[in-house]
Order: structure tokens, then sequence, then C-alpha cells
DNA sequence: ATATTATATAAGTAAATTGTTATATATTAA
DNA sequence: TTAATATATAACAATTTACTTATATAATAT
């Protein structure tokens, strides 16, 4: 079950990008749960312009993808990416994150992604 | 078949480290031979002092481990690390770089590592 | 002992990164 | 049309990174 086998400057670009917490943390929510701006903001407890500036890196690589939906942009990871079975064998290593959501949930603050 | 489940924030750390193309390299090169600084020096065409420092940065986030023999320093993969399953399952992903060692060889540049 | 070879470290610099504030754009609601 | 909300982007500052050169340390060979 060999994946697409990820040239090693390209490897080591993706590599940088999830070498930052937020990032990584963003992508392991985005792996089981589709998110917006305004929802990272409240899980990070940042700046939307900080936010922003970050789901930017990793949409630019192609590790995520955005969809407009009314006023809202919502990332979900592209699982078309080159990268993503390095992304997911990288994942897998990872403590889920899900309970960042159920908080904002619990808080009335989800944004419904459907 | 899970590893350990490592906190996202090391995670994120060690992910830092092995964005850049030659210690991703070099981690790749270790994880079937081990190597001294002169061979790195070598196939990277860097100066001695700039692996010198990369190679330490693997060492203190315990990705590798050195062992003196004679006037080399030997560098090696740490299996007893706890980063060992996320590096593995990264590495699995990129291309073998054997064929730089075996350049060595060809040269006469590869120290015996026996 | 001295020279040579392998490696490490320190200090300095240039470039890259990440946040901030201010402002622009796009959608929805009134 | 105007206000409010969500997001993006630009300009700038602080920090971090990854080299460089110079020098120190440690082992080996003469």
């Amino acid at each position: 079950m060999q994946g697409t086998v990820i040239e090693i400057e390209k490897a080591a670009t993706v590599l940088k990008l999830l070498g930052d917490k937020t990032r990584l943390t963003m992508v392991k929510i985005l792996d089981s749960n589709d998110c917006c701006v305004c929802e990272f903001v409240e899980i990070f407890k940042a700046s939307q312009p900080a936010i922003s500036q970050h789901v930017r890196k990793l949409k630019d690589a192609g590790v995520v993808r955005e969809t407009r939906r009314g006023q809202w942009i919502i990332y979900s990871l592209n699982k078309g990416s080159d990268y993503y079975r390095l992304v997911q064998s990288l994942l897998q290593n990872l403590p889920d994150q899900d309970h960042k959501l159920q908080e904002l949930e619990e808080q009335g603050l989800r944004i419904s992604c459907e």
C-alpha cells in the first residue's frame, strides 16, 4: 500500500509548512471536519489575519482547498493533493483534536458546514 | 500497528526540523546507512560547519545519535526516539537516496563505518 | 612534540517567518 | 443603499533560521 513517492525537496517544503503548531493542528482538525476561518480564530484564540495567513499557506501548497458557502469560506483537506498520502501518514501519529470542535459546538460557535 | 502518538506541539517541532531539504535527505540516508560528517560534506557540497550545525539540530532533538569511531563521529538514526515511528512513516514516502552514498563509494570517499 | 584530519562552536549577517495594525473586498441583512 | 459579518491582503516589526568566517578541541600519524 505504498502511496506516491514525493520528491524530497517538495516533501521538505510540506514538512516545513506543517512544522508549525497552529497549521499542524489545523490539518489534523480538517482531517475529520471541514472548518471556516472564524472557527479557527476561536479555536486558536488568534487574530483573524494570523489565521487567514496560515490557511493561505496551506492552500498555496495545495494541502487544503477552499469553498465559499455564503459569507463563509470553508476549508477542507485536499484529497487530490500529491501530498495527501504523506500528510495522512503524518496525521496518524497525532492525537485526535475533535475536542476542540466539540468545545465550539457547546458554546454555540460552530458554523453549520452542511 | 499504531505507534506512539506524539503530542502535537512536539510533532510540529520535529516536522519543522525535517522541513529542510538537507536535514530531510540526511535522515533518509541515515535510514539505510550510518554516516559521518565528512561524508555529508561531500554529498551536499556544503561547508563543514553548515553540516555540523544541521546534524547538531537533529541530535539535540534526539532524532539521530552519534558515536565516536577514532577521529570520525558516526551518526545514525536513533531508533529509541519517541519520534522514530513518526519519522519512519514520513520516510516511506520519500525516494531512496542510496545513489548518493554509491557515488561517494565510487570516488573512494566512503568512510568505512565498520 | 608537531602536523594533520575530523569535528564543534562562536560570532556575525542576510534572509525567511510570523505576528501586528490598518485597510480592502465580498456576502448578507436591514 | 447602508450596516454588519467574514475574509483577504498589505506594510511593517520582531524573531528565527541558516549560512559565513574564524577559532577551538580531539584523535591520529609522523
